[in-house]
DNA sequence: CTGAAAGCGCTTACAG
DNA sequence: CTGAAAGCGCTTACAG
C-alpha cells in the first residue's frame, strides 16, 4: 500500500510538502500541488487512518452504544441507530458499533484505547450505569434518553410529559371521558425506563385536571401475552372509548386484537399511539400517533457531539438538555366517542 | 492518558520489557511481571488502539456494510447485524458500521485507510457492485448472500432452492394440490436479489415434478399495497389451499388480511413463510416457516472471516461457499386442505 | 513556498 | 531474562 513517502518521492517533494499539499494547511505552489495530486492518483494513495489518528489524536470515529434489552422492541432501536450513523457519515465520521449486553465494558474499551472521538449512548436509563464511565472519559458524550443526572453530557429526548398531556388533551377535546393507557412492561420502568413514568404521570395529571378517567396499566412486551392483555383490558373497561398506547409491541398487536373483537377505529374506539412514523409504516399501523422522531433525535445527538469534538463549543460551556416536542401524526384513528 | 512509557517508568523497566510483560510474548521474571501489572493498575493504562494498529498492522476491527434498500424489510436486516456484531465481539473484534446507501464508498474508505482487518457484506446482490472493490482490497471479505461470482470471498447463505422445495413438498404431502407463492417485489429481483428467483424456481420445479399447481407472484413490500395484493391473490385463486410467503412485509400483513376474510390457518388455508424465528416473535406471526437463520449466518461469516484474518487458513486455500439447510419451524399453520 | 526533523504510542527484531 | 533502537505512517512546529 502506498504511503505519503511514496507520494512524496513520485511527486519529487518532501513528505511534509506532500502532506501539506493534501491538507491545504499551508500555501503550496500550483505546480507542486498538481504533481502531488497526480502522484496520489497514480499510486491510489489513501492516508492510513491509524497513523493519522496517532499523529493528530483524532480518529474521526464515533462510538455508538446500542443496547438490546430483553422485552424492548428491537426494531425501534434500529431507527435511532440509522439516524446516528447517517448523520455521522455526513459530518465525516465513521461509527464504531457496540451491541454488547455489557455496555460498560464496551464503553471503557472504546474510550480508554482512544478508538473514538466521542460517544453516543442509546436507550439511556434513569440511573444508567454507563454514565459514570462516560463522565470520566476524555471524550465527550451525547445521550438519547433522559437520565436522572445530566451533568457532563449532552442529552436529547422526546418530551414524554408533553406527549402524555397531548394524547389526553386530544381525546378529551373530541369528547372522550374514559380512557385506557397501555405502557411498557413494569420491569422496563424498574430497569430505569423513566420515560414510561414521565408519559404516564403527565397523562394521569392531565386527565385529573380535565376531570376525566384514565386507567393506566403496564402491558407485556411479548407475543402472545400482549394480545391477551389487550383483550383483558378492553373486557375490564367496557365503557372506555379511547386507547392510548405507549408500548410498541401492543401497538403492533392491536390490529389483530381489534379484528378479533370486530372493532373499528375510530368508530368503536379511538386510538393514539406513541411511536415513529417509520415504525408505523413498517408495521402497517393505521393509528394516529405521537411521532417519537428517532432519526431526528439521533441527528441532534450527533450534531451536538461533533460540535463538542471539534471544539466549536468550549469545554466550559454548559451542556445541552434538549427535548423534542411531540407531534401528533393524524392517521384518522380518533374521532368522537361511540354513542355520541 | 498513561502510555506504555509511563508504565515502564513506574515499574522501573524499559518500554520493551513493559510491552512484553503485557503481551507475554517472551519470558519475564515473576518480579518484573508483577511490577508492570501493578503499574498498569495504578495508572489505569490501556494501550492506544491506533498506535498498536500502526505497529502491528492489525486493527482488531471488522467492517460491517449493511444496506437498507428501499422496499426491503429493515427489521430483518437487524438480526444479521446482531449476529455479526456479537460474534465479532466474542472473538475480540469491534465493528465499524456503515449504513451508507453507497456501499462502494464506505467499503473503499474502510479498506484503503486500513481501518479494518476484514469486511462483512450484508444483503449481497447477484451482481453486487461492492464485490470488485472487495476483491481488490488487501483485507479478506465474507458475504451473507450469494453473488453470481463467488471468487475471492467467503460466502454464506440460506439454501433457498432447498427452501422452495421443502415448502412445496411439505404442503403436497399434506394433500394440497393448488398453491400460491408470494415473493418479494420484482424490482428487488431486478436489483439483484437472486434468492427470490432461487426459491421461486425451485418451488415451481418441485410443483411440476409432483404434478401440482403453483401460482407464483411478486408481491409489494409496502403497506397498504401488500395487504391489497394478498386480497387480490386470494380472490384470484379461490381453489388454492396453501399459501407460501417469501416476503416479510406480506407475512406481517397476513394476519390482518386473513381476519378480514374470516379465514383461519390451517382450517381454511395452510400457510408457510420464510423468515427468522426472531422475526416471527417480533411480529407475532403464527405461521410455520422456513427459518432463515440470520444470526447463524452472521456468526458463520464472522468466524470464517476471522480465521482468514488470523491466518489460520492460508491465502491460497480455497474460499468457502456454504449453504445453511432450511429448517421448517412448525407453528401449526399447516394441515390437510379444506374439504378433505 | 519548501524541507529536515521530531513526535504521536505502540511492537519487535537485535544485542547482550 | 532485559534494554536500546528502529520502525509503523502520519502531522506539524521549526528553519530557511
Amino acid at each position: 500500500m502506498a504511503t505519503i513517502g511514496d507520494v512524496a518521492r513520485v511527486a519529487g517533494v518532501s513528505r511534509s510538502t506532500a502532506s501539506y499539499a493534501l491538507s491545504g494547511k499551508r500555501a503550496i505552489s500550483e505546480d507542486v500541488r498538481r504533481r502531488v495530486k497526480d502522484a496520489v492518483r497514480e499510486l491510489g494513495y489513501t492516508p492510513n487512518a491509524g497513523a493519522r489518528a496517532l499523529a493528530t489524536s483524532q480518529t474521526m470515529v464515533i462510538g455508538l452504544l446500542a443496547q438490546f434489552l430483553e422485552d424492548e422492541f428491537a426494531p425501534a432501536m434500529l431507527q435511532y441507530m440509522l439516524g446516528v450513523s447517517n448523520t455521522a457519515r455526513e459530518l465525516g465520521y465513521d461509527i464504531l458499533l457496540s451491541t454488547e449486553a455489557d455496555g460498560r465494558n464496551a464503553l471503557r474499551r472504546m474510550t480508554d484505547s482512544r478508538m473514538v472521538d466521542g460517544i453516543v449512548l442509546l436507550n439511556v436509563a434513569e440511573d444508567d450505569d454507563r454514565l459514570p464511565i462516560l463522565r470520566d472519559a476524555p471524550q465527550p458524550g451525547a445521550l438519547v434518553g433522559l437520565p436522572a443526572d445530566c451533568s457532563g453530557v449532552e442529552v436529547f429526548d422526546l418530551d414524554f410529559e408533553e406527549a402524555g398531556r397531548t394524547m389526553v388533551e386530544h381525546l378529551h377535546r373530541l369528547g372522550h371521558r374514559e380512557l385506557v393507557l397501555v405502557s411498557q412492561p413494569e420491569h422496563v420502568v424498574e430497569r430505569g425506563g423513566a420515560y414510561v413514568w414521565r408519559l404516564q404521570n403527565a397523562a394521569l395529571a392531565e386527565a385529573r385536571a380535565r376531570g376525566i378517567t384514565l386507567h393506566a396499566v403496564f402491558g407485556p412486551a411479548q407475543q402472545p401475552e400482549v394480545g391477551r392483555a389487550l383483550h383483558g383490558l378492553l373486557d375490564a373497561h367496557p365503557d372506555a372509548t379511547g386507547l392510548l398506547i405507549n408500548n410498541e409491541a401492543a401497538a403492533a398487536a392491536l390490529p389483530t386484537v381489534l379484528h378479533e373483537r370486530r372493532l373499528t377505529a375510530p368508530a368503536d374506539l379511538s386510538v393514539v399511539g406513541r411511536y415513529s412514523d417509520e415504525f408505523a409504516r413498517t408495521f402497517s399501523l393505521p393509528y394516529s400517533s405521537i411521532e417519537s422522531a428517532p432519526d431526528r433525535l439521533g441527528r441532534m445527538a450527533v450534531r451536538e457531539l461533533v460540535r463538542r469534538i471539534e471544539g466549536q463549543v468550549g469545554p466550559d460551556e454548559p451542556h445541552v438538555v434538549r427535548f423534542v416536542s411531540p407531534e401528533l401524526v393524524d392517521r384518522g384513528s380518533t374521532g368522537a366517542p361511540r354513542g355520541d
